[in-house]
DNA sequence: ATAACCGGTAA
DNA sequence: TTACTGGTTAT
């Protein structure tokens, strides 16, 4: 660990890792965290921060559904940092129109709708989502589901067996489908090989969303209670309640 | 099929143990989770425990402190969740319980709602909350939305000036009264004296949501805020791609 | 018909 | 790889 190699590759282009990013900050990395001392127990990054600033009348729309009640999330101006998208050279300026970020999506994730210059479909509008630690983009709420699920990108091939994702109203996450008691079934939990680190991303801080990262790697919601799990097995003999 | 991890519906709790905890409740979390060994950054817990009180800082020194968790798999069950439904009048039971878990309320905390038995008010209908932790018991949403802020049990008196709590219709968890936050402002994070523990308690798995602790006592969210706010205005500089 | 997906391909 | 459009499928 540590150096921090600020030389990104010997790509074609070396401008910048990751040259897309709707217009927002840039943040995750393993720096060294001269934060919290050596020793300290956390690693966090906060990401998250969504756009909004100027919704011109003009597209998506689409939702409705829920009553007129439905709580619109009006991120006011935010963004005190000085943007450090100070790219040089030819700025491209893409166009962002920062569109309410759906329900579905995780806070911290960006959203960005281009449109499309060129071609037969000129004109058409295209949403993409960014993944708030690597800043991958997604093509689609599927997309993205599945990587909420499983951490990595689905391959090519199957397609009609994901997890499932889409096939929810964009409403708040509410009940759905009475999942399968699934058995419990053994741990799979491997207690002789665990994670040397992991990261805690903080999606929302004032939701107090956070999601696990290995590295650059999401963990898997399937991982994610296999902790919970296993720790669960690890500690529920043990339980005693102590002075408040 | 296509069984998701992303249930909004998971009901795998295994807190059954609790000490002043009740019987019957519906809880909105998940067990815990354990990760790491030593050298890990992260310590959840499922519930209290561990004394924990003080946290002497001067080493640092990692050492791991390594769980070290005899497994002694002993399967909790699990607790398939009341959903008693009711009679609203008539049954005067003891424990009543199975409410419809309110929105505002952190997934974790249990609910439980008890008739009065005796005095003037028998029949009346009191509704408590139990923190996922410590077990302690709050009797408003007042009481547990100022507890959720600030971490502590509010002392007596001023009612009217609280955070804010109350308020919030029921969806899912939106935006909170966003308010006049902005401003960036100095950072409060003390670099010198961090914490020496913070306990990560997951709170839900499915939706992954954790809460830190820092022994029992419930980190706030406006220090959970500052934890974000340094963290980023210690690394915002830095970014840098990395393989792990 | 419109919106959402995703295969496929060029840079 | 990543960006971007074409064609297809879903609503």
């Amino acid at each position: 660990m540590s150096s921090l190699g600020q030389d990104p590759n010997p790509h074609w282009n070396s401008l910048k890792r990751y040259p897309n990013r709707p217009e927002e900050v840039l943040t995750a990395g393993l720096p060294s965290d001269p934060l919290l001392k050596s020793g300290s127990f956390i690693e966090a990054t906060a990401s998250g921060r969504q756009g909004t600033a100027e919704t011109p009348r003009m597209r998506r729309s689409s939702d409705g559904a829920s009553p007129s009640m439905a709580s619109e999330k009006s991120n006011g101006a935010e963004t005190p940092l000085p943007e450090n998208t100070a790219s040089p050279a030819g700025a491209q300026q893409r166009r962002v129109a920062a569109a309410p970020l759906p329900d579905w999506l995780p806070p911290g994730w960006l959203v960005e709708d281009r449109v499309r210059s060129s071609g037969a479909s000129a004109g058409v509008i295209d949403r993409y989502f960014f993944e708030p630690v690597s800043g991958r983009r997604f093509r689609s709420k599927n997309e993205v589901l599945y990587f909420l699920e499983t951490g990595t990108k689905r391959k090519k091939g199957k397609l009609g067996e994901n997890s499932d994702a889409d096939t929810m109203g964009s409403e708040g996450q509410k009940e759905k489908k009475s999942a399968t008691k699934a058995k419990s079934s053994a741990l799979k939990f491997d207690y002789l090989n665990v994670p040397e680190k992991v990261q805690w991303v903080l999606t929302d801080s004032s939701q107090g969303s956070w999601a696990p990262y290995i590295g650059e790697e999401k963990v898997p919601e399937s991982t994610m209670q296999e902790w919970a799990a296993a720790f669960t097995a690890a500690t529920s003999k043990h339980y005693g309640k102590r002075k408040v």
